[in-house]
DNA sequence: AAAGATACGGAAGCGAGATTCCGTTTGTCA
DNA sequence: TGACAAACGGAATCTCGCTTCCGTATCTTT
């Protein structure tokens, strides 16, 4: 019944029930015996979401020596899925304000991992001093906000958006 | 009857009727007999904001010599706009996506004088060569989704925008 | 001051979606 | 194969806002 997340993907928290239960070739009824509530749905599909970014970035902790490049890549994998998950950008939106409610655990973990990103990236001279991990999530959201607008061409301002973490006196 | 502004300007386009009813101390009745529709009030609401925008920005053209602070000035002000005005920030995003749609003489006419900003700035060699004036409303629009999930500290992020902005032979 | 016109307020009507419920189908066990 | 249970599908139900409508209040005109 996953396949659900095609619909969440298109069309964001305004997913409707009855399209998510046509894809899945099911009756409602089904999908509510599979999840209480449109929003327990939504809320485990975002898990899913944030369980892969994490592994994702773990990868880049873990296999990416350069650290500026490893922010790069961050950015980029962020961008390249928002452009084709809508809700994914209406959570990293929902993560940059309030940084409370459910999934604690996940938006620490994430952030922990970005920290780790960011302190080599400033060891390494390569970001603004001023570059925190809590910075992140309003950046992504920003760029996430870009990429909904103008479908394509989102990688001209994600360029910019880099140039702009660079250290004030570029290398 | 147009402290209907407030209404939106709180919950975006997510006002209800009602609420700017009650507002403005009359019944629902009353808010019809001067808008048709809902659309039709938030429309006009979007109008006179786009209207303030064009004024302000023309009046950076006119009155401010120094062509970065001019930039600065007009990203500053949309920003601290938004911050106070959550149906704006959606206008924005809608300008941003779809270049289409209604207010196409405003969005144009906001759209040279923002060139002709840019123009200047460009011949100043005080922002990056590729820098175009349809760039900008996609800029507002992810500098809207950070103001509006952080709802403090947006000055920090938009000192990083504009650092992205300046051309990549840093002065 | 009375008749007619105009503007009001806010309850009733609707449409769109989420959620619930129950008759039916499919699968299991003896 | 027959009885019972679990899973289905999708119509009926509920809720929430927008929009419409009509009896009442206010203002104009003579």
């Amino acid at each position: 019944m996953e396949a659900a997340r095609g619909a969440f993907a298109e069309h964001g928290s305004e997913a409707q029930m009855e399209d998510v239960a046509r894809r899945a070739g099911v009756g409602v009824g089904t999908v509510y015996r599979h999840f209480p509530t449109k929003q327990a749905l939504a809320e485990a599909l975002i898990g899913e979401r944030f369980d892969h970014t994490i592994a994702y970035v773990r990868g880049l902790v873990d296999d990416e020596p350069d650290a500026w490049r490893a922010l790069e890549r961050c950015f980029e994998h962020c961008a390249a899925r928002q452009a084709k998950d809508r809700a994914w950008a209406g959570a990293l939106v929902e993560m940059a304000g309030g940084m409370m409610g459910p999934r604690e655990d996940q938006k620490h973990e994430l952030l922990a991992l970005l920290d780790t990103l960011l302190v080599r990236a400033r060891a390494a001279g390569v970001v603004r001093e001023d570059l925190v991990a809590t910075d992140m999530p309003a950046l992504f959201c920003a760029l996430a906000s870009v990429v909904q607008a103008g479908g394509d061409g989102w990688r001209r301002y994600l360029e910019l958006l880099l140039d702009g973490l660079r250290p004030p006196a570029r290398s």
